[in-house]
DNA sequence: GGAAAAAACAACTAAATATTTGCATTTTAT
DNA sequence: ATAAAATGCAAATATTTAGTTGTTTTTTCC
């Protein structure tokens, strides 16, 4: 693998359109599922380029998780959210979570595809780049929130965000076996706008 | 494939070991990493009986999922509830559910990996043949409970059940990555416990 | 315009792996 | 005990697929 800088633009380009139909095409099928040729196809460059570019499959694969990581640990909104904004906090975290897996509708599968794999694609050192700019951020007001009594005490910040991360995650990466388990369409907007205000509800409840 | 009625019970028992095996190795590895020689050598049988009794790779990971999710949609427990347990339902479903997910580790990676499928490995007739036995039992109660004014009127039941699915799916399924992502140990029994103390409460708060 | 870099083309290698086949052996039901 | 059924054994086939290689063409930048 040519591991040197490259001396022209044009390289930067095939490896950046190589990575994104590569990102694509991991999260459709899978580390095992993924074609080295598909990607090729995709991304319209030749096989001999992702070599050149990615040594191998499993450090592309690996480069698409560090890049897709990186995605989803920044948010504005989150870090923008300051000390007189905890009422409405939950209602925020909710809907920012919601709006993130619309918009990334990849995410879940590369994260999913990743649990199964038993994390094995990224290294002790690669977790220490991933680092979330907005988590810490959350739980400073959270304990604010808590001392200020407008969070439930006996309730740890930790299980306040898994169970919004759980709950927004889920609706997305579950949505083709509960839609037929439950005979409900959780594509329609409709009924998405509706299982997004209860959720909000529920948990503005159940922490105050 | 040998569809017809086996003339010994030997080869029922053969048929089982081959699909138990199956079970957890594409739990494990999943469609696309799954490798017929393993399940070969898991079974303790001969590749040919696989393919006697199954026909194709394809064909035995559909039996696999039809026998798990069978599994998951029975629930003694659940299905004992009745109107005067209405009030403490939220939890024993919670508790219920945990318990199902510590007794079948392999569920959860058999779901996922199925979403992650499209769900193309069963068919609508396959489908047709999982009923859940309890789910419809939950409903009642949940309707009988909220016209008594003990659930929300404005929280769906879809909302409800969904929600407590997502959570305690995901304990498991994220606990990897959560893990590394909030730097704690999910696998611990008592962060679980508390975790689960938790979610009761806020569930119990939340919908009441 | 020309050298260096980037990329395409196309065929190839080597390994993995689903599926098949023919035959020998063991087990079971009657 | 014996025929039928079930299974084991072992090699073969055919396909897929990660990764390679040598050569030619195109692009870039000075």
């Amino acid at each position: 693998m040519n591991t040197t800088k490259p001396k022209q633009e044009r390289s930067r380009l095939s490896k950046n359109k190589i990575l994104e139909s590569a990102i694509e095409i991991f999260a459709q099928k899978g580390p095992a599922g993924t074609r080295v040729d598909e990607i090729e196809a995709k991304a319209g460059v030749n096989k001999q380029r992702i070599y050149a570019y990615f040594g191998s499959k499993d450090n592309l694969y690996r480069q698409v998780l560090l890049k897709v990581y990186a995605q989803a640990t920044e948010n504005e909104k989150l870090l923008k959210l300051s000390e007189k904004n905890i009422p409405e906090m939950t209602k925020t975290i909710i809907n920012s979570f919601f709006e993130f897996h619309q918009q990334n509708p990849l995410f879940w599968r590369l994260l999913a595809w990743e649990n199964l794999n038993g994390g094995k694609s990224l290294s002790d050192d690669d977790w220490k780049t991933i680092e979330s700019n907005y988590i810490e951020h959350l739980r400073e007001l959270y304990k604010t929130g808590q001392e200020k009594g407008l969070f439930d005490k006996k309730i740890l910040f930790s299980t306040y965000l898994i169970s919004i991360f759980a709950i927004t995650f889920f609706y997305y990466s579950n949505q083709l076996t509960i839609s037929n388990l439950l005979s409900l369409d959780m594509e329609k907007t409709d009924f998405q706008s509706r299982f997004i205000n209860e959720v909000q509800r529920l948990f503005v409840r159940a922490t105050q």
